[in-house]
RNA sequence: CGGGGUGUAGCUCAGGUGGCAGAGCGUCGGCUUUGGGAGCCGAAGGUCGUGGGUUCAAGUCCCACCACCCCGACCA
């Protein structure tokens, strides 16, 4: 490909609304384009990756049994109807009617439509196991679309889905694609960890992500160097500490005028934050208050808190609600003089805290030196707190690491959670008719794109590994209007193309900086530089991943190249 | 959905107190230059996010709306 035709422009300035380096790479590289939030046009080099990544994950799926299709974008309101997911998928769902009035929606994901055409299809137990997949666009209304391609309205996924007859057959199905995405992410590069999760909105038995370490992930992971655990920090127990050990002195009522942050109170009462009881006002479906207690050093994690409440139905109170409910305001909620009606939950880590400060409803005071059995009594515990690092492993107790990530994968054992709704019956070896049990698998194909420029980038660029780099080689010439540079330069380009290498020819009128600058950018792995050495027969030799540059006879540089990416692509 | 911010040329931005719409980069024409985003000369390019209001006069003041970005809760 000659670049001089080539639909490739990149940008001088940072584009200014881009934060996430994937972002602003890819968009300053011309790799995308934004159209709205959340909506990119991929331009042809970032096509080109978009392809090298979906080959990858196809050629592991298909060894690993899987078979490709294609469903349809478009879904008959219908199906999602018959699982409940019509009305609970709520507004993440794009909606839209076809001129009859049928309703319909964007496929943000296809458990119904697979099921739909599996339970058409498979009636015997000879049919299964199967699995399935395909890579399309799907659509998801995000509330908050962000960071360029790691969370947009639309996207490319790659979506598996399994059918067994039984629940081992199942969990064997299950473990296949565990070793897939393990060898997909190997082949990717990337640096991934697989870490047990929560099955949220998609639903089942059991389920876990795959997750990239990068500064701009959603996902916080905890894991163990001593036992391999991992996890969604979501999902990581804690239990509760051994009770201190502490003389128990006098509960005194202070005058704390306008003290009320933890670090304000600590600060004022000379105790760690850790002494301290928070107290977090919840309303749940909008009118049901609830009390949350955490040491102070600690903050909730509401996923784990909507476990516990059984609901996604709940929010912060505000300031007038907690006026009327408790008379008080925000930063003295405390556990005494509580109303009735208010349902009050003990965080495990409060337990067994000698001599804590306290609020107790009444604005500008708080108690020091409160303790349990003798000034209050323990109430329900449960377990909200956030995790943090350090945070003992629920399998060996060893201290935890946590660190941020971004999912890639997340693959689901689903029972009969669609099959049973769906109707989806095979007969098994006895005649008896039994749901197919289920699990979904997938990969954000897109996603990925961005998760490989968070690991390898720097300050000047992209360095895309070889794999899935748009193209593997970028001759320049340095001089256009030098007869005797663009000779040598058309020359190792046409022999480039001979031997199969994927190459791009800067042959563009621009400088010499301008097209260096251009090719640290946009990131190919390897580069020729036709330069001032041909007068010595020699051109450069450049890798962009280690900045290392080699003086290679012209002759001998393509052979060089080609053996180095054959190296990469191992 | 709650909180914060930004909308002016293709891009990055400047335009106290209302008074002729600007710069750099890019683009086009010409000359010169070619190992780290070159230089000179000339030119084109704008419903100042949208609608309304105040005013002799609005990019600037007021109101409403829209879009985009960032922080929080959801997801690949």
């Amino acid at each position: 490909m000659r670049w001089s035709r080539y639909f490739l422009y990149t940008l001088k300035e940072d584009p200014a609304e881009a934060e996430a380096p994937s972002h602003k790479l890819l968009l300053k590289a011309g790799f995308i384009k934004q159209v709205s939030a959340g909506i990119y046009e991929i331009l042809p080099a970032g096509w080109r990756v978009i392809r090298k990544i979906e080959s990858i994950v196809r050629k592991e799926m298909d060894r690993s049994g899987a078979q490709e299709l294609l469903l349809t974008v478009l879904n008959p309101a219908e199906l999602w109807k018959e699982t409940g997911r019509w009305e609970s998928y709520g507004n993440e769902l794009f909606r839209l009617k076809d001129r009859n009035g049928r309703e319909y929606c964007l496929g943000p994901t296809h458990e119904e439509e697979i099921t739909d055409l599996v339970r058409k299809v498979v009636h015997s137990y000879r049919q299964l196991p199967l699995i399935l997949y395909q890579i399309q666009v799907k659509f998801r209304d995000e509330k908050r679309p962000r960071f360029g391609l790691i969370r947009g309205r639309e996207f490319i996924m790659k979506d598996a889905y399994s059918f067994d007859a039984d629940d081992f057959s199942a969990m064997m199905s299950y473990e296949n694609m565990k070793f897939a995405y393990d060898r997909i992410f190997k082949k990717l590069r990337l640096n991934v960890i697989m870490a047990q999760a929560s099955v949220g909105q998609i639903g089942g038995t059991q389920s876990h992500e795959f997750i990239a370490f990068t500064d701009y992930g959603e996902a916080k992971v905890g894991y163990c160097k001593n036992c391999g655990y991992a996890a969604n920090a979501e999902i990581i127990p804690l239990q509760k500490p051994q009770p201190q050990e502490e003389e128990e002195k006098p509960i005194e009522k202070i005058h704390t005028p306008n003290v009320r942050t933890i670090e304000e109170l600590a600060k004022f009462l000379s105790v760690p934050p850790s002494k301290i009881l928070k107290a977090v006002l919840y309303m749940v479906n909008d009118r049901e208050p609830v009390l949350v207690l955490i040491r102070g050093d600690r903050d909730i994690d509401e996923n784990k808190l909507e476990a516990v409440l059984g609901t996604e139905d709940f929010r912060l109170a505000g300031d007038e609600e907690v006026k009327d409910l408790l008379g008080t305001e925000k930063g003295f909620i405390g556990i005494f003089n509580l109303p009735e009606g208010v349902k009050v939950l003990w965080d495990n880590s409060v337990y067994g805290v000698k001599n804590m400060v306290v609020a107790l409803n009444e604005p500008d005071y708080h108690y020091i030196n409160a303790n349990p059995g003798r000034d209050f009594e323990y109430g329900e515990f449960v377990d909200v707190a956030e995790i943090i690092e350090g945070d003992p492993c629920p399998q060996c107790s060893s201290p935890l690491k946590v660190k941020r990530g971004l999912e890639l994968g997340h693959i689901f054992l689903l029972g009969t959670r669609y099959s049973e709704p769906m109707k989806a019956y095979f007969t098994d070896q006895e005649g008896k008719e039994r749901p197919i049990i289920m699990g979904c698998y997938g990969i954000g194909i897109s996603r990925v794109m961005a998760a490989i420029v968070e690991q390898y980038h720097d300050e000047r660029g992209i360095k895309w590994p070889t794999p899935v780099a748009p193209f593997e080689l970028d001759i320049l010439c340095l001089n256009m209007s030098d007869p005797q540079l663009t000779q040598v330069a058309e020359k190792l380009y046409m022999e480039a193309e001979e031997k199969g290498i994927e190459v791009i020819y800067d042959d563009r009128e621009e400088s010499a900086g301008f097209k260096f600058a251009d090719a640290d950018l946009v990131g190919f792995p390897y580069r020729i530089v036709v330069g001032k050495k041909v007068k010595e027969g020699k051109v450069e030799l450049q890798k962009r991943s280690t900045g290392e540059r080699w003086d290679v006879p012209m002759e001998e540089a393509i052979d060089r190249v080609k053996e180095m990416i054959a190296e990469d692509k191992k």
